[in-house]
RNA sequence: CGGGUUGUGGCGCAGCUUGGUAGCGCACCUCGUUCGGGACGAGGGGGUCGCAGGUUCAAAUCCUGUCAACCCGACCA
């Protein structure tokens, strides 16, 4: 097999990169920390909308859309929110051809303008929850940029919601975590993830709590997926959320926020990729299965033309490569690179004996089906796939995943994967000297793997990483 | 803000010391042979050498200035 890529274990980092150039992901845009997403790594992204859309419906979720400029000023009505966005933000002073009354801020996060709209349309108790989301682009100034994982300009999903009751949102806030984030992470991109609660260091800005799922990456370096945050009633005091209760009294409400960003594109690569390049998971993949035509002859063509049709007939997202200028190797190396989970290829040498090849990625083996049984065998090749990848992520994690009986062992540790460690070990200083050496506590959890309801139980579990 | 490095076809680079017709690999185009793991041959297209000025018969090359990017440090989180 030719050495298409820096090997992982050599350059990891390089390996990102030259992946996501070989793959025909993406690219930087013209300014600094821009990003092109391209049709090979939007089609990933898109797959990705579907599911979790489809799941953020689920819960009563309705989208909608917001504008892009926010007024500055309703920035600086939550104290803590403006001070933490405030380095990042990108503001428009101009617009046609005069200098704006009041400037502009590009959308780093759209708590505000929401906020705002929710005063409106929250009157009474009858109006909750008021569940919204909204598909969107963002923009954070960034200095350190690395393609799908941090760029000044991203694509995201935000939720927004409003409670009657403290009760009522801290229970959506981790119904996000779990039924929507979590589920879409595991069953769809087999990426086992840590569920928890933020510390106070890595909490959302103007948060009461932040809940976090994050993934382990190949090199042994966390990956944020997601964030729930519940607001608490510091948002709907800003913004004058509030509503008449049956009890006839006006009432504050509690709000969340949560969102999930194109920086899951950074983690599907980073957490299944192997030296050949990308394996993405069959129930997200844009195309399962990838008909290849061997050689360029009349009936090679006529036998793929109809095992694409059947396939397609049956539901799988296939691919027909009926090319016959490229040579095989180069096409066989482009779609490794790109990771569709199984490829049939049919040849003279198959059609002979009414059979094809099927190749699974992940797995590198092929095997030879007859044509009859070829749909079946697809079936069966992309589930093994699926369960395949999650098997190896999981045993990936368990086996870079130690006990750390103080700071520096944890820091020791998490040089190759996550440390647990006592939270009543760490603390904030601990925390703080993690930090200086690269180490960060990714989430909290209790003693039993559950996320807590707040950073005041006792006998928490830190577990600390070094992350992207 | 300080120190360092680098700017040459789309990408990666050589050429600069010692001025003299801008080159190489990949990619791209054409034709042919190929096509079961990044094929081969022949031909071809594409570059104001970051920008400005200077020295010289002649500057990618020497000199001055300038801009930009990257790395290290500091600052911030």
């Amino acid at each position: 097999m030719a050495k298409v890529l820096t090997p992982q274990s050599e350059d990891f980092p390089r390996w990102y990169q030259d992946v996501i150039a070989k793959a025909q992901l993406a690219e930087n845009g013209p300014a600094k920390g821009q990003q092109v997403i391209r049709p090979s790594g939007f089609a990933l992204w898109e797959r990705m909308v579907d599911e979790m859309d489809e799941r953020i419906k689920e819960t009563g979720t309705e989208n909608a859309s917001f504008p892009l400029l926010i007024p500055e000023s309703y920035f600086k009505r939550e104290a803590s929110h403006v001070e933490g966005f405030a380095p990042e933000l990108w503001m428009v002073t101009h617009g046609g051809g005069k200098d704006l009354e009041e400037p502009l801020a590009v959308r780093p996060t759209s708590e505000t303008v929401i906020g705002e709209y929710m005063s409106k349309w929250v009157k009474s108790y009858r109006d909750l929850p008021l569940l919204l989301n909204q598909w969107c682009n963002v923009m954070r100034y960034e200095l350190r940029t690395r393609l799908f994982l941090r760029s000044s300009e991203f694509l995201w999903q935000e939720g927004h919601t409003v409670h009657a009751t403290y009760e009522d949102a801290h229970a959506f806030t981790l119904r996000i975590l779990h039924e929507v984030y979590a589920d879409f992470m595991e069953s769809v991109l087999a990426l086992p993830v840590l569920r928890g609660i933020k510390t106070e260091a890595e909490r959302f800005a103007g948060a009461l709590n932040t809940f976090a799922v994050e993934a382990l990456m190949r090199d042994g370096k966390a990956l944020q997926m997601g964030t729930s945050h519940e607001l608490g009633q510091n948002f709907a005091k800003a913004f004058d959320i509030q509503f008449l209760g049956a009890d006839g009294e006006q009432h504050h409400g509690w709000t969340t926020s949560w969102g999930t960003s194109t920086r899951m594109v950074g983690g599907l690569i980073m957490g299944h990729g192997d030296d050949a390049g990308l394996r993405v998971p069959p129930r997200l993949a844009p195309v399962q299965a990838h008909v290849m035509v061997v050689k360029d002859a009349d009936e090679v063509h006529a036998a793929a033309r109809k095992v694409y049709e059947e396939l397609k007939g049956d539901g799988v997202r296939v691919k027909l490569d009926s090319r016959g200028d490229v040579a095989f190797g180069r096409r066989a190396v482009d779609a490794e690179l790109k990771g569709y989970p199984v490829r049939i290829e049919i040849g003279p040498r198959d059609l002979k004996n009414g059979e094809a090849t099927l190749v699974s990625r992940v797995e590198g083996s092929k095997e030879t089906i007859p044509l009859g049984m070829l749909a079946e065998a697809v079936a069966t090749a992309l589930e093994a796939a699926q369960q395949e990848l999650w098997d190896e992520a999981l045993s990936y994690r368990e086996e870079h995943t130690a006990d750390a009986a103080s700071v520096d062992e944890a820091i020791e540790a998490a040089q190759t994967g996550y440390a647990r460690l006592a939270w009543d070990l760490c603390g904030t200083e601990g925390e703080a000297k993690a930090a200086e050496a690269g180490v960060t506590v990714r989430v909290l959890q209790r003693a039993d793997g559950s996320v807590p309801d707040s950073l005041d139980e006792d006998g928490l579990i830190a577990y600390l990483a070094r992350s992207y």
